[in-house]
DNA sequence: CCTATCATTAAACAAACGTTTAAAATATAA
DNA sequence: TTATATTTTAAACGTTTGTTTAATGATAGG
């Protein structure tokens, strides 16, 4: 049994209550208490709670971003011409490999993506954008590459449509899986979800310009 | 010049900013400040924030639910065989009229929905059902007839997809939009993002099952 | 061992929160 | 007009929030 330490447990509580409650809801008291760690401790080794969510969304970015960076840099290296498909299944493996990076990872990572960008009001976009804008910037390059009978700015909504059907789903993905478990009695894990929204994504992204 | 008495004053102002912001950062002094009343008239006239958030949630829904509930009616008595291009017209036009209603009804609406379902912990998802479960059945029965080569499970997920989809375009349409015209030049409004989104999900939601 | 640096703790801080109160103001009805 | 009901108001309520403070504990280097 290894020790760990203090800001570790917070980073695992604060990631776990972020994405099921949302940062607002989450109170320091409440990631505290769930760490059990002292309460100064978060501004002792954080700053601040605005910069405790940088880091817990860091520490996912982190791992994720060059993983899909090299992802993308081989298939562009070794694919003379490159689809839709091949672009997804980029996205694929390094968010699955986020599951055993931490227990529910992928789950976790996506709902804090998704909560980030519709409650922060921007400030995360910016952060990522000048923190991880080199990836994003390969990606926009390679689907461009993928789609090349799509306008740039047909492309930049479609992927967002996407992002929100990834993102929307997984934020809520825990309600949502006890509904279907409820209706359906069907068991459905992180992976079985990706495996579901990717035939509906690869369509829309794909379907002819109107 | 028309008097609005206070009630409505409420309303409006919350609804922008709940909006805008979301339901735990907007304030009862935020919303009673920009709508110039009494911090304590929520409290008289709405009893809690919890049922303000209802109110201003109910204020579109009793309007967008009969106009969903008739044009659905109106399709299954009149066709045959319906198809997921019609099942979304059913839509549309009850979401356009919504700008109508009131100025940006249309964003302020989906942007609510899209808030409502990942901040209120199935509050909203409950609500709903309790209030317009008939419409909601009716436009499941209607997806499903549309839809026979897909099981119930896979248009469950689909659907919330799709919705996925809307709301998240919507929740951040105002930046969104913004990005687009900086990057693109082009002018956006929310009627031109919903048909650029139909092809999107129409192609999802139609997709073979894998 | 002593000291200096780092980490943890309990307590308090000021500010903001939703809500309640009781009085004043306004509107309604007889 | 008088009486009754409704609405608005300023002030305060008790909690909870993120953050800071100052004292204590722990750890490593000389």
């Amino acid at each position: 049994m290894q020790k760990i330490d203090t800001k570790t447990k917070i980073l695992n509580a604060a990631e776990q209550l972020f994405a099921e409650r949302g940062f607002a809801d989450t109170s320091l008291r409440l990631i505290t208490s769930q760490a059990e760690v002292n309460l100064a401790s978060v501004n002792y080794h954080f700053g601040s709670k605005k910069e405790l969510i940088q880091a817990v969304l860091a520490r996912y970015l982190d791992v994720f971003a060059p993983a899909l960076e090299s992802s993308l840099q081989a298939l562009v290296d070794d694919e003379k011409r490159v689809d839709q498909i091949q672009v997804f299944n980029c996205l694929i493996e390094p968010l699955l490999a986020l599951d055993s990076f931490k227990h529910q990872g992928t789950t976790v990572f996506l709902s804090l993506l998704g909560r980030g960008y519709v409650e922060s009001q921007g400030h995360l976009r910016w952060y990522i954008m000048t923190h991880y804008g080199k990836v994003v910037g390969l990606f926009n390059h390679v689907v461009r590459e993928a789609n090349p009978h799509l306008s740039k700015e047909e492309i930049f909504w479609r992927l967002h449509f996407t992002l929100g059907s990834v993102v929307f789903t997984m934020a809520s993905s825990k309600a949502l899986i006890d509904i279907a478990k409820a209706d359906f009695g069907a068991d459905v894990d992180i992976e079985g979800l990706i495996h579901r929204v990717i035939p509906f994504i690869a369509a829309g992204v794909s379907s002819p310009a109107k």
